[in-house]
RNA sequence: GUGGAUGUAGUUCAAUGGCAGAGCGCCGGAUUGUGGUUCCGGUCGUUGCGGGUUCGAGCCCCGUCAUCCACCCCA
């Protein structure tokens, strides 16, 4: 075995492209249903894209992402997320200055270099949305709920959807400074990770594994408590639309996005039974980045979900993907005498769009008929000396084992 | 990036340091023109890779690669 794919990815073989075609479409469909557009952006981008988006200290810029310098060493990034590359684009195609709303769907793959495991790949894939040109809470569930429909119109069942607020840059300032003074009487206690959370990002102190934070973390203030009059408002409206819209959802005030440019609205879609790396989707409004990337102030929120997992998720709860395609029917040539015949059905039948399915190299009648009924093809197509003679062949049914000579038509009309 | 487990036929798994095996699959046959069930026969291996210890290594040791689990992070 000379060569091997690399770490961290996979192939996709016939067998399971199937069931991703399924899932690629339910989501284009429902994303469409909502009013979104496809929007194809490329795999890479100048490197400074991601790392002014993301946040020069998040884990995904610092060490995760595959950068590479082109041959005139310019530095660019394999994109690691997809929101990044969308408002570059929006921003460069000044649809800012337009106006209106814009409304994106995405498909593709992102690259992290991280240590793989069950659910977590180097490159994997992610659907997306996103929402461009408001602020109103109303848009925030709508976003929300495309993603549940999706969900359920797939038929996952066992997946919460928890929200949060981390509020406007000034509340989340606060906030960061209400966390240090809480924590800096026990700093000596923390674990060496959250130490170094206490100075990056204070509010990761509490999702916190080990005992003596966790301890610490019921006492700790609540993000909720630090939210000014909008985002506060703001973030009643958000659950409130979601009431309307009959989603439900869990209040969840640990919940912290990886990514900088988070603003307001956070969500997370939990799937348990999918052990650590349980979160399938996650998302939440970004209405600085915008501005950020030069553009005018415009609000925007989106989310993103991956493939993997919610294949395995659907997986888990035995939702099973699509049966592989069976050919109608399956032709049988006796001997070589009867070869240009047999050919001669099998390319009418094709063009007429039937799925046939034929194997040169089985000699036997016995051996052909196997292959057939394995095949789970309906029909058999028989043709041998007698056929031949006849210039007819004949169409045996593999329910029934009924068998009789057709000519073309009625082979077609049997067929169709 | 850290800690741990695993790696044997296409696949699922056996094999006390002593001849590498079984089920399933695959191929062929049981009336030379009739499938499914059954029966018979056959094919299938650099034991992940590279070193070491040993008379002898799938098994013990070291390294490496990969997968899985947890941490971390997140989709």
């Amino acid at each position: 075995m000379k060569y091997k794919i690399p770490r961290g990815t996979y192939d996709i073989f016939p067998k399971d492209s199937a069931r991703w075609h399924h899932v690629i479409d339910t989501f284009r469909r429902v994303a469409q249903s909502f009013g979104y557009e496809e929007i194809t952006t490329p795999i890479f981008e100048m490197a400074e894209v991601f790392e002014r988006s993301s946040g020069e200290s998040s884990d995904v810029v610092q060490k995760e992402m595959y950068r590479f310098q082109d041959q005139k060493g310019r530095s660019f990034a394999l994109r690691p997320e997809g929101t990044a590359g969308v408002v570059r684009a929006y921003v460069e195609n000044h649809l800012d200055r337009v106006g209106g709303k814009s409304k994106f769907y995405y498909i593709g793959p992102m690259f992290r270099y991280d240590r793989p495991q069950a659910g977590r790949y180097r490159q994997f894939y992610q659907y997306g949305i996103e929402f461009i040109g408001s602020n109103n809470p109303y848009y925030d569930a709508e976003v929300i709920a495309l993603e549940m429909q999706f969900l359920a119109e797939l038929g996952l069942k066992n997946v919460s959807l928890e929200i949060n607020s981390v509020g406007c840059a000034q509340c989340s300032e606060d906030y960061d400074e209400a966390l240090r003074a809480y924590y800096k009487p026990h700093m000596d206690g923390l674990c060496p990770d959250c130490q170094k959370r206490y100075h990056v990002r204070p509010r990761r102190l509490q999702d916190c594994k080990a005992a003596y934070c966790r301890t610490l973390k019921a006492a700790a203030p609540s993000q909720l408590d630090y939210l000014d009059q909008d985002c506060k408002e703001h973030f009643t409206q958000v659950k409130s639309y979601l009431d309307q819209m009959d989603v439900k959802y869990q209040v969840n005030p640990g919940i912290v996005r990886g990514l900088d440019y988070y603003t307001n609205t956070a969500f997370e879609l939990i799937v348990d039974a999918l052990g650590a790396q349980n979160s399938i989707a996650g998302g939440g409004r970004y209405n600085s980045l915008i501005s950020q990337f030069g553009g005018k102030d415009t609000a925007a929120i989106g989310f993103a979900g991956g493939f993997e997992r919610l294949l395995l998720a659907l997986e888990k709860e035995g939702i099973a993907g699509y049966e592989p395609i069976k050919p109608r029917v399956y032709l049988i040539g006796i001997g070589e005498a009867v070869r240009a015949m047999a050919i001669e059905y099998l390319s009418k039948l094709r063009k007429d769009g039937i799925y046939v399915e034929y194997n040169p190299d089985k000699s036997s009648f016995r051996a052909q008929m196997k292959a057939a009924d394995a095949s789970g093809a309906r029909y058999a197509l028989i043709i041998g000396e007698d056929e031949l003679a006849a210039k007819m062949p004949t169409l045996k049914d593999l329910e029934s084992s009924q068998q009789h000579s057709v000519d073309y038509r009625q082979l077609l009309d049997i067929l169709n």
